[in-house]
DNA sequence: GGAAGTTTATTAAGATCTTTGCAAAACCGG
DNA sequence: CCGGTTTTGCAAAGATCTTAATAAACTTCC
């Protein structure tokens, strides 16, 4: 319980070196020359210099000595450049129906990635397939487990911050009796996190982004989830922060009692194509009665002009924009992001929520649909193992 | 532009003394000895020596030397203690009918206290009244305005991070066009920092609290707003963040164009009296019959079992709970804390809340009521003040 | 091919700060 | 008045960064 912040000349070093290093991380993984890191550093060349000797027997960076381009006469510099080997990250996105692994390397390189889809739902089948997919990954990359220095899963479901457990997962069944993070702690030996997916994803559309204000990430397909970055930081708050699947919207709601929230009853994927059937049921002129619809071919009928498909859309966004204006008006975000299959739908869904959003907030927040692929979720879970790395650098 | 992070011997010095001064800090207004701050600091004996020294000479400390109690023994040991005089702090709360100022010392002890109601309400009289105030205020901890380390001041409506202008004021006439923000920077020679009364009584809440994670505190009165609260921090969003009052709640709202929000216009404590008023006509039974209802005897009422009484309450509770569970559920907070008039209602209404948020919510917040008196607001500008100058203590 | 010029690395001396160890001081109790 | 105890004070040593001067390596020009 000690504060114990030994302050002796020493962490000088350490305080510099860190601060070298955090210099050749912002190069990428271009190398750098040791002049730049004088002047990105604001330290003397000696000291630099000493602390890239460090760097390098610790195994942080190395020499790049083959003196490529920028010949301009002078003593040949050199350059040293992040050894990406050093600390590699696993990244896993456990999905209901698809599992993806990925493993990035210090500098950020992606060393691997593989995804497999689960034929049959359940608990114990995704667990195969997880230690499988992992398997994969680590041949893929030449690595041992051993060498992996973080790890962070993405998971369906509300997950508890301290033990990492699972406490609620509707979409997966048996979820919730699996200690999925103990199962990966035996394996690894380095920090195992398991975090919600929308909060993930959220934390790669942040970090997309050049300013990472505050953000809120929506993660919207047969599910509605969202993930909150305030100033950069996932927001976490008792643990089920996000949830917005089960805010309750003010009009009536089917009933069926498979644990999905009311909102996600009422306008996750599925809730808006049986609003289009019953809707084009009545309106004979509309181009949903011809073939089966789901959600994208409602907002595809909506981009041409369908009046049906359009009041529908226009239904869906208000419902939503609804939603969430109490949150919205609470957090003044910078940006609303939706990201998942329905924002596949573009700008017909957008400019509906902006609009709706517009009346019914002070400061209304962009609203933009993410623009990271399907990889958004692995992406963030890679880059919180990246950050976990680096908080704990400094050995 | 430049990083600018000369890190030499001499920034050591500067660590350890800003570490010994948090530590007389941590010791709040009692004297400490040098060993105990030997102890509390982990540092040795001559570094903390020397530290004490320099901090004395720049007059944040001082020295106790009338060796008080604690004899047992040994060479009679130097106490020092902070030197509240060094940086005191001014805070204000400017209410559409009162205005408060404190000032506090760097210790934590208020210098001065000075409460005016402002009979007529604009702007222009207010800031009248803001300047006798502070002039008093200033008179009665004999100081002069150039000694104030740093003014916050609270104020209604919606201020602009940057500038501190505020943008929007609906219950101060005219208030918007005054730049209190300018005309406070000319008075003194310190940062002046302008910001949402309820932010600041969120804050003070938040400190009153031992852990301080996330929190909504709202201010609910005539008028409803909420700060934010997280992992400590006040959060502000793009400016606006904890407005309230304008979340639409379902139900049909009375149609007063004065600015107030819809949620206001529906339970602000004018709304809740005017609704018990109605209530009560149709039955003739109630309490609520006899003399002038405001919300106090509503709530008066409920509590002693009128039915009438009882039913408004619970609509009340049901109304504001529908309002804020989207935002509850998004940012999973550890409390949700009332203040303002209508917090004075109780258990009454504390209850009644948090019944209907247990049915809305996943993992329902703490539900309660502010423990501190009408000082709140001003106590969280006080707070923030002092964070201010301790913020950037190392001049 | 050699000299000049440019950029970078290396080395040594100087300055600052913390730490360690020992001696002196001040006070209490007997 | 004298030991015991706790604290302070001082001087030397250790570690680090900085300044400044020197050496190295390469390009370019003549």
């Amino acid at each position: 319980m000690e504060e114990e912040r030994a302050v002796g000349t020493p962490v000088l070093r350490r305080l510099n070196t860190a601060s070298v290093l955090r210099a050749v991380r912002a190069c990428a993984p271009d190398p750098v020359r040791l002049a730049e890191l004088v002047e990105l550093t604001g330290l003397t060349r000696p000291t630099v210099g000493q602390a890239v000797e460090d760097l390098v027997e610790a195994g942080w960076i190395q020499h790049d000595h083959p003196a490529a381009a920028s010949r301009k006469g002078g003593r040949p510099a050199v350059r040293v450049s992040l050894r990406g080997r050093a600390a590699p990250v696993l990244g896993l996105d456990v999905g209901p129906h698809t599992v993806t692994a990925g493993i990035d390397d210090l500098a950020g390189r992606r060393l691997a990635a593989v995804r497999r889809s689960v034929e049959h739902n359940g608990a114990s089948r995704l667990l195969t397939v997880v230690d499988a997919v992992i398997a994969r990954a680590l041949e893929d990359a030449g690595l041992a487990a051993d060498e992996i220095a973080a790890v962070v899963v993405a998971t369906p479901g509300i997950v508890d911050p301290g033990s990492g457990r699972i406490l609620l997962a509707p979409s997966v069944p048996g979820w919730t009796s699996v200690n999925l993070s103990d199962h990966l702690r035996d394996r690894f030996r380095c920090p195992v996190r398991v975090e919600n997916d929308a909060n993930l994803a959220a934390l790669a559309v942040a970090r997309e982004r050049a300013e990472a204000g505050t953000l809120l990430a929506v993660q919207w397909g047969e599910r509605l989830g969202a993930g909150v970055v305030i100033d950069g930081r996932l927001h976490r708050g008792t643990g089920s922060a996000g949830e917005i699947g089960f805010i309750r919207p003010s009009g009536r709601v089917p009933d069926t009692d498979d644990g999905r929230g009311p909102l996600e009853r009422a306008i996750g994927a599925e809730a808006i194509a049986e609003q289009a059937r019953r809707a084009a049921r009545t309106h004979p002129g509309s181009v949903l009665r011809d073939g089966p619809v789901d959600a994208a071919a409602v907002f595809a009928a909506a981009a041409v002009g369908d009046a049906v498909a359009e009041r529908v859309v226009d239904d869906v966004a208000r419902t939503f924009a609804h939603a969430i204006a109490p949150a919205v008006l609470v957090l003044a975000p910078d940006a609303v992001v939706i990201g998942g299959g329905v924002a596949r739908a573009g700008p017909v869904l957008l400019t509906a929520i902006t609009r709706h959003l517009a009346d019914l907030t002070l400061a209304p927040p962009e609203v933009g649909i993410s623009g990271l692929a399907e990889d958004t979720i692995l992406t963030g879970a890679l880059s919180l193992a990246l950050d976990e790395v680096w908080h704990q650098l400094p050995a």
